[in-house]
DNA sequence: CTGTTAGCGCATTCAC
DNA sequence: GTGAATGCGCTAACAG
């Protein structure tokens, strides 16, 4: 129809300097010829690509998989797509990714750290990225060596919820069940607990189990639960763990909720279904995926924004088990 | 170092015209400097993107996580990144998606149909990118009338597997608890359950319960049993769903699994955590997501491959709870 | 209001 | 073995 590109181009998006007649036209045509922009060219042109990298261990864990929700429909309402790329929890992958997304495929990056990288300390390419002021999001697996924003709940105050939770419902003596005690968010969980009970019950220790694999951990804590006929409740610092936990002290004879309480942390299907349910520390999961994507977005329209770290509140869910 | 960019690009694509010093010393440099690849540049050069795009329409459902899982796997495999998008089971985002990743931004498309989609039968957006024989595969959630290749369970023969189980395990009289009808994938198992019970009982009809919201069902199915005392197991088209029968039987009063044997399609946590643990039809679910990616990547590899349909055996899995 | 042109960063002919 | 030049498809500065 004789017109040049830029005027098409201009007339596709809508450019004020172009009649209302020829984008009419315009549009028309580029119906009828079903033309598609090319995504790749505009990006690579206007040096921006509105997508978001989010770097997560493990989507078979509940817990990313909420938060992975959380940050698709925060990144959906803000124009963003997503782009997801699963560790496994190995630092290499880690790295593989981090530097094939932010070599101009996303805008920027949610990460949630690998328990390789969380033990190796290892966080050079990260480190590397802030200083190009790429705009990065770390959450949940978070690390304090790494000058970014971070969304993380506030474990602490969970575990001290839970024990708090234990006390007033009677419980004297807890069992802390752990697993993956490398990872911060695990230690600061118990911590929490640790410490608010000892407060509560003014200076008493607390039994701790930790098991190795979640999978292999019903005879441990069988056993456990035998040889320590004075404990009356427990607290795991994991959903499944927490079921596990449950499981286990209605196997060995305990009575759930009167004479054995306990609670886990993080809520899922699982706590919800079973019977009888269990009591819980959801730590809003999504709420900390959508924190995730709204800081990173913020990033990636102003630049020099200085880090923040948002701590998202937990939430005590009580059920049947406490 | 005084070298064209020609030479340059030769040089860290390993190309066989360039001499070996020079790529050393290319090489040796473009470290130093932290070269970093454009990536949209070169796959807009090269017109392809090395990336999958994945089109589900629910995070929050553990089939799809699993089949997403084995997706990835795969697509990383056979150095393929995956994009995804969720559709929260609407046909509009689902359309919008497929156009956007279409766009230059990924090689083929994996996609399992909303609900929307399946009801309205509104496959246009697929059958245009079919006419452009853009790399398309379907994986449970299809329709015949997409002309594609599609990855799908045997899910009448999961019915029936699982008819023959609870026959053999002695029930007579079961009850089939659906929801969610709708879908095909449901009407398949419903359907391979009943005529398969049909067969073994002698024209034996079964009785049937379709639920509205799965959240609110335990007092529908709580009722059901307790009016039909009859009913001496049941076949759960759905694992929740499955976990809800489950639940609703020892309430009511039924013996698990003496007196009453039940199954549900699809394997998760909850079937495995739970207790009684539940005995399911495991759809193999990351084997149809490995299956989708290995045959998107085949198409995307040679064009003009005529669509097949791969068929996944379920497999039984005799728990606790017939 | 419309058209010309340059260039995003790379790979790839084709000369040399 | 190396380099100059072209173009992937698009937008935007500038000229008309």
């Amino acid at each position: 129809m004789g017109l040049s590109v830029s005027t098409v181009s201009k007339a596709l998006n809508d450019s004020h300097e172009i009649s209302h007649g020829t984008k009419v036209k315009v549009l028309a045509l580029s119906k009828k010829l079903k033309y598609r922009p090319n995504t790749l060219a505009k990006n690579l042109k206007q040096n921006r690509t509105n997508t978001i990298g989010v770097i997560i261990p493990d989507l078979l864990n509940y817990y990313f998989v909420k938060a992975l929700n959380g940050i698709q429909e925060s990144a959906e309402k803000q124009g963003y797509s997503i782009i997801t790329c699963i560790t496994n929890e190995s630092l290499e992958n880690e790295v593989r990714y981090s530097e094939m997304l932010t070599n101009g495929s996303v805008d920027g990056l949610i990460v949630a750290l690998s328990i390789e990288t969380q033990k190796n300390k290892h966080f050079n390419h990260f480190k590397q990225l802030i200083k190009n002021e790429f705009p990065l999001v770390l959450f949940d697996r978070v690390s304090d060596e790494i000058n970014c924003s971070q969304i993380i709940s506030n474990d602490e105050n969970g575990g001290a919820q839970a024990a708090e939770h234990l006390y007033q419902a009677g419980c004297r003596c807890p069992l802390v069940v752990v697993v993956n005690s490398d990872l911060e968010v695990i230690k600061r969980r118990e911590e929490g607990f640790t410490s608010a009970w000892h407060q509560l019950s003014g200076g008493h220790v607390v039994m701790r189990l930790e098991v190795g694999d979640l999978d292999e951990s019903e005879d441990e804590i069988d056993n456990f639960l035998k040889n320590h006929a004075q404990i009356d409740g427990a607290f795991a610092v994991d959903e499944r763990l927490g079921i596990k936990t449950l499981k286990c002290a209605i196997d060995v004879g305990r009575t759930v909720p009167s004479n054995f309480k306990i609670i886990a942390t993080s809520d899922g299907e699982l706590s919800k279904e079973y019977s009888p349910s269990l009591s819980v520390i959801d730590l809003r999961e999504n709420k900390i995926g959508s924190s995730a994507a709204e800081e990173v977005v913020r990033q990636i329209k102003s630049k020099f924004l200085k880090p923040k770290t948002t701590i998202i509140a937990p939430k005590l869910l009580v059920r049947s088990s406490s």
